[in-house]
DNA sequence: TTTATTTCTTACCATAGATCAATGTAGGGT
DNA sequence: ACCCTACATTGATCTATGGTAAGAAATAAA
């Protein structure tokens, strides 16, 4: 079951029915349970994942043992460490499944295959690239500008249906403050009569 | 004047000399004097800079006007918004040189030349953007969940040229710090006798 | 040189957010 | 129903960093 990869691979990476024909048999799918790793620091990372259904997490720890979650993934959403693939060095980072998760693996031979078979994926995928440089563009900007508050109301804009799925803490988490602080934020908004939603 | 880029070209986008010799002629550098703007918001931002000599920034404003310097951009960087370039969108952030700048800027055509000439540019450009989500993911995991103090030992062994040419209170834009605070995690560590450089 | 202008430091106080601890709440399993 | 575990809230206090203001030091300008 990829319908969702399907899609994506025509929508964003621009290959035809049949190209899809082509490649049906190479495309697994892998199961995932709520807590499991598809990665843990220290390891390379030789993949990288759509994720068919469910929900996952991009995260590192701090010398404190602190997690920082860098990026959420649900559906239809890549997450890997791209620098770690790329550069076949070892992550410092983990991914892990915060909902049970169907995700589909993407290795390099996979890209390799997809970039025969379809003549502008080199350029599809160069505009995911850009993409999330812009992303991490603006989060950085945020972290370095914008006070708790602020960066709440963002996600939530930017991410509302992450946000119904996660925990609170791991909302803080990616906002850089601790649960408590953000349900004071949150509390500092409802007086203000701020309706989520 | 573009031996650095030049050798840029050879180094990391694999073009040959004879290569290099078609190009000779559509390589142009600009003159930018201190303070002079590449790139203002609400531009949209259709060049790539490559710093063939001096030091330029990149940053933007939050909403009470401070600048976030998200970059430093010295000799053989390159600079740009490259989402904005990309998607063809008005870019939040600025570009100006911190120093007397001599840069050669890259438009599309440009890298549409390239990209016919050299067989490999494409991977080579590929390379550099894992290159710099790599970095840009390394920043976030630090403004996440590092103290000032960390983020500035991380910054001046990772930027220690830099360190010496921009004020400091450019660098505690870039650590998302004031300039007094900069001043006083300075002074901590010089009481703990560390000792820079 | 003298005078401006910018940058850096320091001292004092303010504040956002952290930490610790206690309580509340909801869902799952038995 | 009960207990258990995970999560969220709240209060009290603490700490890192911010804000302001003043002065020192460096740099540029006259």
């Amino acid at each position: 079951m990829h319908h969702n990869f399907d899609r994506y691979l025509k929508d964003n990476w621009g290959l035809t029915d049949q190209e899809l024909g082509q490649l049906a048999d190479t495309i697994k799918t892998r199961q995932v349970r709520k807590g499991d790793f598809l990665l843990k620091e220290g390891e390379i990372c030789t993949l990288v994942f759509f994720v068919e259904k469910g929900l996952l997490r991009f995260y590192g720890l701090n010398e404190d043992g602190k997690e920082n979650i860098l990026q959420f993934a649900s559906e239809n959403w890549l997450v890997s460490d791209r620098g770690s693939v790329y550069f076949n060095e070892p992550s410092h980072f983990f991914i892990d499944a915060i909902e049970d998760a169907v995700v589909v693996p993407i290795d390099n031979d996979f890209m390799d295959l997809i970039s025969g078979i379809s003549p502008n994926f080199r350029k599809c995928n160069e505009r995911l690239l850009h993409n999330h440089i812009r992303h991490l563009n603006r989060r950085i900007a945020l972290l370095l500008g914008a006070s708790a508050e602020k960066r709440y109301l963002h996600f939530i804009k930017l991410y509302p249906d992450v946000m119904l799925r996660v925990p609170q803490w791991m909302v803080a988490s990616y906002l850089g403050i601790t649960p408590e602080s953000l349900s004071r934020v949150r509390r500092g908004l409802a007086d203000k009569n701020f309706k989520p939603l």
